[in-house]
DNA sequence: ACAATTATGGTAATTTTTACCATAATTGAT
DNA sequence: ATCAATTATGGTAAAAATTACCATAATTGT
């Protein structure tokens, strides 16, 4: 098959040389809130091969046929990790020549290119995936991210950019919400704001009063109790009333 | 080369076969925006070979060895249009199988993954490049978003995806800047704005305090005469001023 | 019964947003 | 030269939102 060119689709036999094979892989930047010790976590690999052989690194998978890229994105962390509730997106593409040392010097060989995804999952309900049970066990740990170690490829880029983008989100998107039980207390959602957007972001009481009048909090009568204290009210998060706030800020920095 | 996993680095004979080749392509969403008219353009190019013959299409290109996504983009789009002030920043990759008909039906033959790119082109600057240069002369137009007409491939979400980013970026970003001439009139801004975010998105004395009160637009001291009427002072925007605003709203819709 | 603890619901001062309006400086017509 | 039309500019008052607090309620443990 004669190579095209994408936008005008003419043959230029001219440039077939120069064009490049790729092979595709997605690394997912994992994060994962535990609000019981305001930790806000990412999931590591440590490689045992070259390159980068003893190096923590993003879970990742190369893309196969008749798989998209968003499969392949749950594949790999569906590999790793035992989870019924997350949120998956997209997040950038690193493709530039010589990112993976495996590319050979001069224009010889696949280039890699890394579609990265984004996940929040449920802390308190994921469970590593039984170690060792395919090749070599390998070691998986979560990660803080104020102390993370040093990392392979370009993957320390990559998780800076996935967190701005959780912060981004947390601001705008009811995210959390597809990580938190099914209730929870305002006590409960306001660590978990302040575990990634850091402390002070805002003040208890005003964010107790911001979130309640959005309207999108449905209050369920239960209680919970945390030993000492008056019991907390347990709320569940609607849906349907959010969908008019879609896109305004939730919070304020 | 035998076939690896990106993560694992092992390599995996059992799934050497599934493994997906891809070609990689960029696609640009080239905006302009036209505040004499209040339109907002978008740069189509009329394809003239199958697949998709005679429909419009997104300006791209396909990556070549030792390229960067992003030098591919700006290659796609200097080929086509002449501009001096610009901005570019990548979109979203697309990248599900069956998105080209050219690829072969089941698990043979390449795929092709679409980096799309999001650029801001002055309108006022920009040039085509002289068409018919290399082979077959071909149709480039700026198009309404408003009346686009039917598209090749995925374009149009593509193009969707891309007005949201527009629209976004304005509201937290001083990208207006990069595409208006160095010296501009508060009412130039604000037909900019309106053009991309829709009429009364905000009350014209309330845009003007709101910007001059953020401190990072300049009165030059000069005048601008548009015919009738009072002459209308002339402002710089002045990056270093700005720094501190970065990720705050300038407006609000 | 009381201190300690956690949750909740306020309030007043401040700031921001919104919806207007009055005036200034120009052009073109009479 | 005068006046209407036009565009730019700088306000203001009312409403809304944000902020920094504080008082009280409901629980546990001593």
């Amino acid at each position: 098959m004669p190579k095209r060119d994408l936008e005008s689709n003419v043959v230029s036999l001219q440039h077939s040389a120069q064009l490049a094979d790729f092979k595709v892989g997605v690394d997912n930047v994992i994060f994962s809130v535990d609000i019981e010790q305001n930790r806000l976590l990412i999931l590591l690999i440590l490689r045992q091969e070259p390159p980068f052989s003893d190096r923590w690194s993003l879970p990742g998978t190369l893309v196969r046929n008749g798989e998209s890229l968003e499969d392949a994105a749950h594949r790999s962390l569906s590999e790793k990790v035992q989870v019924q509730n997350l949120y998956l997106e997209q997040l950038y593409s690193f493709g530039g020549p010589g990112r993976d040392p495996r590319e050979a010097p001069e224009s010889f060989g696949d280039r890699y290119l890394s579609v990265s995804y984004f996940a929040l999952v449920s802390h308190s309900e994921a469970q590593f995936i039984a170690e060792g049970a395919k090749k070599g066990a390998k070691k998986i740990a979560w990660h803080e991210v104020g102390q993370l170690p040093e990392l392979a490829f370009d993957h320390r880029e990559i998780i800076n950019y996935g967190y701005m983008r959780l912060k981004n989100k947390l601001e705008y998107s009811p995210i959390a919400f597809e990580v938190l039980p099914q209730k929870f207390t305002l006590n409960d959602l306001y660590q978990f704001y302040e575990t990634v957007l850091g402390q002070n972001f805002s003040d208890y009481s005003n964010f107790r009063t911001r979130l309640l009048k959005l309207g999108f909090l449905l209050d369920t009568g239960h209680k919970a109790s945390r030993g000492a204290g008056r019991p907390a009210s347990l709320y569940r998060f609607d849906a349907i009333a959010f969908e008019p706030l879609k896109n305004k800020p939730l919070v304020f920095v």
